[in-house]
DNA sequence: AGTCGTCCGTTGGATTTCCAACGTAATTTA
DNA sequence: TAAATTACGTTGGAAATCCAACGGACGACT
C-alpha cells in the first residue's frame, strides 16, 4: 500500500504513530480514490458524504448561478481539503464542481466522523479538527483576497495585483500561473480579449513579460 | 450583571448550566465591552488578542490595500464572531477595521484559550470549538457569495442578484438593506453614480421601488 | 500530412461605466 | 435658526470595457 503512505505524511496525520494512524483511518472510514486529469470529481447536485483531502495533484472548484454565470471558486492542491464548509454548513448537496487539473489522489473522509470527536473523544481526533479549522481559515482568506481583487475597478489593477501577489507567494519574479487566458479573465472578472489587450499593453510598457501562462515581472 | 446574561443566551453557551457557563467564561478570560455607534472597535495594526463575539448591535469589517482601495469585508451581527480566521491563521495584527454600525456589546474571548481545548479537554470546550467552526464556515459562504456578485459583469445583474438574495433572506419583497448608497456601490464594486442611475432605471421599468435603503421588489 | 479544435492576440464599433460636477433634500453642528 | 455637511439623483463627455469576429500558432487526432 504505497498510497496510504501519502496520507500518513500529510500535516494532518504525520505526528501519529502507526497504531494511531490506522485507528483514525478506520474511524474516519477513510478511502483513497484516484482521478485522471480533467475528470469531474464532484458534480453539482452530488450528495455530500465526504471531505476530499487532496493527497497529490490539483483540482479546481467552480460554480454557476441560475442565469448560467460561471464562477471560479478555489483551487485545491496537496494537503488542502475540499468540502469542509459545505459539510459544516450542513448542506445536503454540492452546488459546485470539482475538476481535476492534474491527475489526483484523494482521501475521502466520512463527514460525520470527521466533525464529531464526541463520538470518540481522543486527542488525535481533536488535533485533526484543529487542522481542519486552520484549513478552512486558510480558504477564508484566499476567498477574501479573490473578492478584493474583483473589487478593484481597472483591469490593470486587477492584473498587477494578482501577478504581484503570485510573485510574492512563489518568491520569484519569474513564474507560471495556474490559469490559461480564459480562466485568468474569469478569475479577474474581465473579458478575455480585454485581458489580452491589457497584458500586451503592460508588455509594451516593459512592466511585465509573458508567454502563455509564464510571467515575468520586470524591475 | 445583566450583560453576562446576553452571553449566556447565545447559541455558544445556552446549553450550559451556571456552573459550566461560569467555568468556561473564566477559562476563556471572557470580558464584556461596550461600544457606541461609529466607534472603532478594531483598528488596522491592532494586536490580535481576542475573538470578538457580538452580543448585541452590528459591526462592519473593512480593509484597504497599499494603494488606498477600500474593501467592504463582512458585517457582523448578534452571535457572530469577528477575528476567528485571523486568529486561526496565526496573524499577529489585524489588517482590517471593525466599526460599530450600532451600539454594540461585545464579548472578548482569549485567543489562546478559545482554540486549545487540549489545555482543558472538556466537552463544553469542544462544543464551543465546533460552534466556532460553524461560524467560520458561515463567513466562508458569505464571502463566496459576495465574491460571486462581484464577478457579475453588469451593474444591473449585481443589483438584482443582491436584492433578490436579500429578499429571500428576510423572506419579504419589502426590506431595508444595511448599506447607504455609497457603501452599496462599494459592496457591488461599482460607482455610486452608476448605481444610482441603474436603480432609477429599474424603478422606471417598475422592477423595483426604493427610497434610501428601503427597497421593494415588484411582482 | 492533413484536418480539426483550442488558445490567444488584435481590432473596431457598440455599450457601459467612470468621473467630475451640480442641485436639492435631509441631517448635523454651531 | 443658520450654516455646514452629508446623502443621493442626474447629467454629459471621457474613458474603459464589452462583444463579435478574425487569423495565426499550436497540438491532438485520423
Amino acid at each position: 500500500m504505497k498510497l496510504i503512505n501519502l496520507a500518513k505524511k500529510t500535516i494532518y496525520f504525520k505526528k501519529l504513530d502507526d497504531m494511531n494512524f490506522n485507528a483514525i483511518m478506520h474511524c474516519l472510514q477513510a478511502r483513497i480514490v484516484n482521478f485522471n486529469k480533467n475528470d469531474t470529481i464532484v458534480n453539482i447536485g452530488d450528495k455530500i458524504s465526504y471531505a476530499y483531502l487532496i493527497l497529490s495533484g490539483t483540482a479546481r472548484q467552480s460554480s454557476f448561478d441560475e442565469y448560467g454565470n460561471l464562477f471560479i471558486d478555489l483551487d485545491f492542491e496537496k494537503e488542502e481539503i475540499f468540502g469542509l464548509s459545505e459539510i459544516i454548513n450542513g448542506e445536503k448537496t454540492f452546488n459546485s464542481h470539482l475538476v481535476a487539473l492534474e491527475d489526483c489522489t484523494i482521501l475521502l473522509l466520512d463527514k460525520f466522523r470527521l466533525l464529531n470527536p464526541t463520538l470518540n473523544r481522543c486527542q488525535r481526533h481533536i488535533d485533526l479538527m484543529k487542522a481542519c479549522f486552520i484549513e478552512i481559515a486558510r480558504q477564508n482568506s484566499e476567498i477574501t483576497n479573490h473578492k478584493n481583487i474583483l473589487t478593484l475597478s481597472s483591469t490593470k489593477d486587477k492584473v498587477m495585483t494578482y501577478l504581484t501577489q503570485y510573485s510574492k507567494k512563489v518568491n520569484s519574479n519569474d513564474f507560471y500561473i495556474p490559469y490559461n487566458r480564459l480562466d485568468f479573465a474569469l478569475y479577474l472578472g474581465v473579458e478575455r480579449s480585454a485581458l489580452s489587450a491589457e497584458l500586451s499593453k503592460l508588455k509594451k510598457l516593459d512592466i511585465i513579460d509573458f508567454e502563455k501562462n509564464h510571467f515575468i515581472i520586470k524591475k
